[in-house]
RNA sequence: GGGUGAUUAGCUCAGUUGGCUAGAGCACUUCUCUUACAAAGAAGGGGUCACUGGUUCGAGUCCAGUAUCACCCACCA
């Protein structure tokens, strides 16, 4: 056996595992031997526009964990990866990069040009990425990758809007929408954000038609006054009743505007009475719509006031607030200017202020009659046919799906698929032809010469189809793997991505795209800030990779953290988790060090002879039961934590030390084959590395799952921790009295319990090395000083001349007594009522009196103890 | 305005059908370079599980309410 190195390094060895990971071709789910079952989970496609950062590593820390369980127990498993092309983020960072590096905007090379330049650097960039993902060991088939825009991907999408539109569940209209100024379209209303703004409240005195009174509203923008075109209050509003039906001037503009009720007014905002803007604010326009109120747009797309606007044409909406308050106060019809802060709508991507506009977009509708989208939605999650970890998500997409609005689909941007739709010269905007191919010539007019709509499509509308259209590249793989067994994502992306590609998946296929929807928290920094580039505190992924290796990485990505949940990552953690690996590296390279060392599958009873074998096989069994537990639940951080601690403190701490006393190499390698495999889907690297070097052919990634046996009996298993408290013991009086490590003491027992006896006797060896102890005698009359101490049903005494500080030792033994006397009492109670025994489980109440009595023993050998120092 | 989560050791957090004299890692104290590992070993200190009630034989765990923090949603003109 060659001479293996003090201290595992990852650098050295992660490529070359990986490599030989995609050369095996096990990657692909048909290469995969004596498959039952399949396992399918189709990897969220990062944006193709940049690299990826420590949210993208813990997702698919995640789905890989999962996806090598599955495969590691015998499931034909696909983890499809991709790349998503990101229409408006992608367009918003290729456009400063152009601007950048050539000092160009997109309008100057035209559409077709960066288009073109835009697909280059997706490409560029998702070559760059897919060399991250594998750094971090993700298991994927990188053969069936899949890119947004691939032309079989967007077919299928596309084929969706065809069909959607066929169904009645597209329609082109006008409607109010959230315009960005900046980017230049319209956005979804999940695409816009929220920002709290100081701002102020102007009261505006509206005259009333042929009277001398006024009616006073509250705005916090003046400007869009110029578009009013009613006034309204709340039907219930006992101020204003008289004046409902009367009319107003509307001062600047002079035109006459009716005053209306409507119940969504509230009476208890500003004056109670509402200016009416239907063009641009989305309760108005739906007040206006319901009241047939005129639509006046006097804010154009360039958030400019239009002609319209009368003699503020071509001024800002900036501008033309000054300009108004001036005008409103010259006409003493300003009333009063109050200050407030109220949330203003901000562009997801450029945080530009919102502008709401009515504008021609293309709609779906998510509440059709013959379809209803949400109503399927909510039906499927309600009936649990999708199962959401943490489950409390469940009813937050419950609710937004409830109060979900159609979804605007359309983008004026120009990254992004075109929508297959076509205009015809002759018959204009409102009768045009949905067809995946250029139609030759007009169905309406038999015309020739057809345009296709420049809108491209929202990029949720194609990466809310991702869990068919990936598949649907191979027939087989659809069949094969639809539904698919688990999705994981951000917890940022429920309403984004989540609720988009069941609505989608459910029409298109009549099924959910999977059966577990799995949400990460975010990652946050120590200080538990988000990540941004701003505050510069970013941690990217590949740095840490090659400071502590990958697996590190993994494991502080998924500990101490629940589904749902946002967690920590920082140095000193990654750290902890790099010192595991050496750990289990160390424990390995004992292991091999032995002389006929080999990692054993199977042993049989003639293999356990200690107490120590015995205690480790059956906590093995246990482990391995628990772990897949664990699993099942989804409890992957629970499972790794259970797994140190096995491998830590009862493999390496209790067990190889016994094991050095009392050889049993065999059982070494069956406890450290076993190890491996549990520890593979979450430290892949070094559990691989490890099992070459222990001489398997076999890749440890397509090794069989250990089996747990059900029916194993663990009577015996309690033997060997006993002698372990022992030692802990008589260590600590060594430690409390000082006594060099060489000095060896003698160890006297007094017990009654002759399975303790022959329990001590059968591993006076360990005992003896590991604790110091030069010999072990039972039941003998001791005399002179010793100090006393309880351990099970046994009272050991270490004679120690001179050493005993009597007035110490009865302190102790008297604070030990009031602490069992207190858990007796306690414990006896419990035991005394009639409702526990009655009630309680039987294991319950056995424990317990198995426990009672075992402190009984205790209390009294502790009592004789103090007695005698007296 | 509505919702969700958090509140457990100095710090970061686990604790999923209620059975716990409440756990881990880091940090801390003391000792040890003992032939797998100082990125380690040994021993130890540290918590009325935010608060108040309730249900229960039994509550960190379930219910109701309170407080603080965080996040999300919303058509607050």
């Amino acid at each position: 056996m060659k001479e293996l190195p003090k201290i595992y390094e990852p650098q050295k060895v992660e490529n070359e595992i990986y490599a030989r990971w995609e050369k095996s071709g096990f990657f692909a789910p048909e290469n995969l031997k004596n498959t039952s079952g399949n396992y399918c989970n189709i990897l969220p496609p990062p944006n193709a526009n940049g690299e990826l950062h420590i949210g993208h590593a813990s997702g698919y820390t995640v789905m890989d964990i999962f996806g090598r369980y599955a495969r590691m127990n015998g499931k034909k498993t696909l983890l499809l990866p991709g790349k998503d092309h990101a229409g408006i983020q992608t367009q918003v960072v290729f456009e400063k990069k152009l601007q950048a590096e050539l000092g160009l905007s997109r309008q100057e090379i035209g559409r077709e040009d960066f288009y073109k330049k835009t697909y280059a650097f997706c490409i560029d960039r998702a070559n760059y990425m897919r060399s991250q993902e594998k750094k971090i060991g993700i298991s994927a088939d990188w053969s069936r990758e899949k890119f947004t825009l691939d032309p079989d991907v967007l077919k299928t999408a596309l084929e969706t809007f065809v069909k959607m539109h066929e169904d009645g569940l597209i329609y082109k209209g006008k409607r109010i929408i959230n315009w960005c100024p900046r980017c230049g379209t319209a956005l979804s209303d999940v695409e816009v954000l929220h920002k709290e703004t100081p701002g102020k409240l102007y009261f505006i005195k509206y005259p009333i038609e042929n009277s001398n009174e006024f009616i006073t509203v509250a705005t916090t923008r003046p400007e869009t006054m110029l578009g009013d075109t009613a006034v309204a209050v709340n039907p219930k509003d006992k101020r204003y009743l008289k004046l409902v039906g009367k009319n107003v001037v509307l001062p600047l503009q002079n035109t006459i505007i009716p005053i209306i009720a409507d119940k969504r007014i509230d009476l208890s905002f500003g004056t109670g009475a509402v200016k009416i803007t239907p063009s641009h604010d989305p309760l108005d326009w739906e007040i206006g719509k319901d009241h047939k109120l005129d639509e006046i747009q006097i804010i154009d797309e360039k958030s400019l006031i239009t002609e319209l606007g009368g003699k503020y044409a071509g001024l800002t909406t900036h501008e033309a607030r000054e300009e108004i308050v001036k005008d409103l106060e010259k006409l003493n019809l300003l009333e009063k200017i109050e200050e407030m802060t109220h949330s203003v709508s901000i562009c997801e991507r450029c945080k530009t202020i919102i502008e709401p506009l009515t504008s021609s977009q293309w709609f779906i509708n998510v509440d059709a009659k013959n379809f209803s989208l949400k109503k399927k939605a909510i039906e499927a999650i309600k009936k649990n046919e999708i199962e959401i970890f943490p489950n409390n998500f469940q009813k937050i997409l419950i609710d937004w799906f409830d109060n979900m609005r159609d979804w605007c689909i359309s983008r004026q941007i120009w990254w992004g698929p075109q929508f297959p739709v076509w205009y015809c010269e002759n018959c204009g905007q409102e009768k045009y032809i949905v067809s995946l191919e250029k139609p030759t010539t007009c169905p309406h007019c038999q015309g020739k010469k057809l345009t296709r709509d420049e809108n491209t499509f929202d990029t949720w509308f194609t990466s809310g189809q991702w869990a068919y259209t990936t598949l649907k590249s191979k027939e087989k793989d659809f069949e094969t793997f639809y539904p698919t067994n688990t999705m994981v994502m951000g917890r940022d992306l429920l309403f984004f991505w989540s609720s988009r590609m069941i609505m989608m998946s459910l029409y298109t296929t009549g099924k959910i795209p999977f059966k577990n929807l799995f949400f990460t928290g975010l990652v946050l920094d120590k200080d538990g800030h988000k990540f941004s580039k701003s505050r510069g505190n970013g941690i990217d992924p590949l740095t840490v990779i090659e400071k502590f290796g990958a697996d590190a990485l993994r494991m502080s990505l998924i500990m101490d953290s629940a589904p749902g949940q946002n967690s920590r990552l920082y140095e000193e953690k990654i750290e902890t988790f790099r010192n595991f690996a050496n750990k289990l590296w160390n424990i390995s390279r004992y292991c091999l060090s032995q002389e006929n060392f080999k990692l054993v599958e199977e042993i049989s009873k003639e293999d356990i002879n200690s107490e120590a074998d015995r205690w480790i096989t059956d906590s093995l069994n246990e482990l391995i039961g628990k772990t897949n537990q664990l699993f099942e639940s989804k409890q992957i951080s629970v499972a790794a934590d259970l797994l140190k601690t096995f491998t830590w403190n009862s493999f390496a701490d209790g067990y190889i030390e016994a094991q050095k006393i009392e050889k049993n190499d065999k059982m070494l390698g069956y406890v450290l084959d076993k190890l491996l495999k549990l520890w593979h889907p979450f430290i892949p690297f070094v559990t691989e590395h490890i099992w070459t070097l222990a001489g398997e052919k076999e890749l440890l990634m397509i090794s069989e799952w250990p089996a747990y046996e059900e029916n194993k009996q663990a009577k015996t298993s309690s033997y060997f921790p006993f002698v372990l408290s022992l030692n802990k013991t008589i260590r600590n009086v060594r430690k409390e009295k000082n006594i060099e490590s060489a000095k060896k003491i003698e160890l006297w027992v007094e017990t009654t319990s002759e399975l303790s006896k022959k329990v001590i006797s059968n591993n006076a060896d360990f005992i003896k090395k590991s604790a110091g102890v030069s010999v072990i005698k039972f039941n003998e009359i001791l005399i002179g000083d010793f100090i006393q101490r309880v351990v099970g049903e046994c009272i050991i005494k270490i004679p120690l001349d001179g050493l005993v500080d009597v007035e110490k030792e009865k302190n102790k033994a008297e604070k030990e007594i009031a602490n069992l006397e207190k858990f007796i009492a306690g414990s006896a109670a419990r035991l005394g009522n009639k409702e526990f025994v009655s009630k309680a489980p039987e294991q319950v109440i056995s424990q317990q009196k198995e426990t009672l009595a075992k402190k009984q023993v205790e209390l009294a050998e502790l009592k004789k103890h103090l007695a005698s120092l007296q």
